[in-house]
DNA sequence: AATCAGTTTCAAACCGCTTTGGACAAGTCA
DNA sequence: TGACTTGTCCAAAGCGGTTTGAAACTGATT
């Protein structure tokens, strides 16, 4: 008989390495060898070997080579829940098909859990210590984020989405140019004209809210433009938040004639304001909003809306990824550090500041 | 000495069950017994046992386990990506949170597999045959999905979050009356006296667009009105794609006075549609939205925005992921349903239909 | 013919837990 | 008193692979 044991209820056996090995009249350590492209085989046993594991459909038990290897062949993602404001960063799930490419294609598997952040630490000490992942991706770091010692200390292979201000020790990160990406984007609005340029800004204890700001500032100060604290604020990165802060701003005696703006979906909020009051993006108001090309979100069809500083966070995820494999592979080596430059990309929604009258 | 042993490195051993026996004086099988809550132990016995386990920071070697036991512990999600269009599905990071709750909270873990869409199957097969899961959730099912009868033939438990058309073998399967919802939506626009209402749909071989399509026509049948085909668009629920449809629809000679929308996003396209006409909504034109209340889109702070039908889609996934963990528990029971409901919500962007002039 | 190296294969130990089938002591019943 | 429970514990056999150390065979060398 041929092909997979069908039971009665329909459902395919697969048959494990020791019947495998049975039917060929082999020992399973062969059979193994010959799998796994060990030199110790005959090359004509092991095309033997090969094709009957394919017609018997066998697929090693992956959890009897975890137990046998030691090694978990996982990668874990903590989604830390905010107790207070239960918010699921809306870049993650572009993050994570980008990593869960690569881990597809070299085999591993990605663990997520999903952990309120008071508990995060018993979290990581949990996947260590029941060996369930062989590393990890730190999310959305903060400045001096605390988890960074605390995964070197349990020995956790571990590399950083964006990075830790503040930390002193090294460790494996990958991140965008955050504070180069504003800075370029505050000149261009300063070439335009613009002098009024409002800051809208995710959460800045956020390592890249505060990096992103810094180029702000800086761009401003290079030009002897000191930065207005009432064009500058802070929040959870939501449309409502943009619009509400936009609508304040332009409220102001002597508003902002250009907003920059810290994700896509602050920035509909922004532009919602603008045009709840008549006004229009690209004319009397200007806009450039942080593009992390989200799938479900692009920035216009074929022209962009919205001007943006870009950067492929589905990208970042796929080479943060490969950057946590190559570190699981070789323990040995020293930290690795990888920074991005964002594309400043033009869009409809900026242009000359409007003469003064 | 007290604790967990430190290495060189400062790394932190966890030891294993047989080193925690010998130091209790005890043998595993008993070590084993008292720790996962068997009668055939003394009490105080256990007590040790549980007081030495704490102390000595042990926790159990999930690979081991799985294997001695046969079970993964873990569930699965597949996240196919669309080779052609590429998008990942926004509700899935909310899903997946309130999913990530009920795995957590009973000791499994959740294991992504991010694949493309021609080689679902494979993937399917895949994690049965290395017994990677335990069971799994199929997310956005189309009209005669084949998951369902693939699934029930490879034996993988599972439970569908939506339903599928067509399909008559009998499946586990969680959703939310988006027919009800979207003709109740509907009935609430004619009772405001309109007649012209869009339909802005996601695409319709997805089960719950067509549903929904469902849901339209027959509450505008049951007022004896055919549904106009030029009011109906069905595409990627982008911001994108709902304003260029709602553009084009207000253009027509007989524009609509309404429109049903999908989901949140595209409700953003339709409403810059609406105000790039200088238009508002809630006055010339109504909108309804779909609100699957995704946490990083909120419809509005206190007032909603939108008049809505809502149904928190992270509340779905606790819940499909409850009925998924009854199901491997119980795998003698037949296949469970639940139908959620959705509130529909009054926002500001509804109100009477416009007298004609 | 004996020795040796190289190739190919295998038996058995091992990974760290669970679980089966006793063993042993103490208490109960006839 | 002997037979039978009951309570408590343990040795050993698993789960399904990988990996070590050795055996068997081949052909070449002395």
């Amino acid at each position: 008989m041929i092909g997979p044991i069908e039971t009665v209820l329909g459902q395919i056996l697969s048959m494990n390495l020791k019947e495998l090995a049975s039917k060929l009249g082999l020992s399973p350590t062969t059979v193994s060898r010959a799998l796994n492209g060990y030199p110790e085989v005959n090359e004509s046993t092991r095309e033997r070997v090969v094709a009957a594991a394919k017609r018997y459909n066998y697929s090693p038990n992956t959890r009897a080579i975890r137990l046998a290897t030691g090694r978990a062949m996982a990668v874990g993602h903590v989604i830390p829940i905010a107790t207070r404001h239960e918010i699921v960063n809306p870049v993650f799930a572009d993050f994570i098909a980008g990593a869960g490419e690569t881990y597809s294609r070299n085999g591993y598997d990605m663990l997520l859990s999903v952990v309120s952040d008071d508990d995060e630490e018993g979290a990581y000490r949990d996947l260590k210590s029941r060996g369930a992942i062989d590393g990890i991706i730190v999310h959305g770091p903060n400045q001096n984020d605390p988890r960074i010692p605390l995964l070197r200390d349990i020995g956790l292979p571990f590399v950083v989405h964006g990075r830790s201000t503040g930390t002193t020790l090294p460790y494996s990160w990958l991140d965008v140019n955050n504070r180069r990406a504003f800075q370029r984007a505050t000149e261009f609005l300063l070439d335009l004209g613009h002098t009024r340029i409002a800051l809208i800004n995710g959460l800045e204890f956020m390592d890249f809210a505060i990096r992103r700001r810094t180029g702000y500032v800086d761009a401003l100060a290079a030009r002897k433009l000191a930065a207005d604290p009432a064009l500058m604020f802070s929040d959870e990165m939501t449309e409502v938040a943009g619009y509400q802060a936009a609508r304040a701003m332009l409220a102001l005696p002597h508003p902002p004639t250009a907003f920059l703006v810290s994700s896509m979906i602050s920035g509909m909020g922004v532009r919602r304001a603008i045009e709840s009051l008549n006004l229009h993006m690209g004319r009397e108001v200007s806009v450039i909003i942080h593009d992390d090309e989200l799938s479900y979100l692009r920035n216009g069809a074929e022209v962009p809306i919205f001007t943006a500083t870009r950067s492929s966070v589905r990208e970042a995820g796929r080479l943060t990824a490969e950057m946590l494999l190559d570190l699981i592979a070789n323990p040995g080596e020293g930290p690795k550090e990888r920074l991005l430059e964002a594309d400043l990309i033009i869009g409809q929604s900026t242009g000359p500041a409007p003469r003064k009258n």
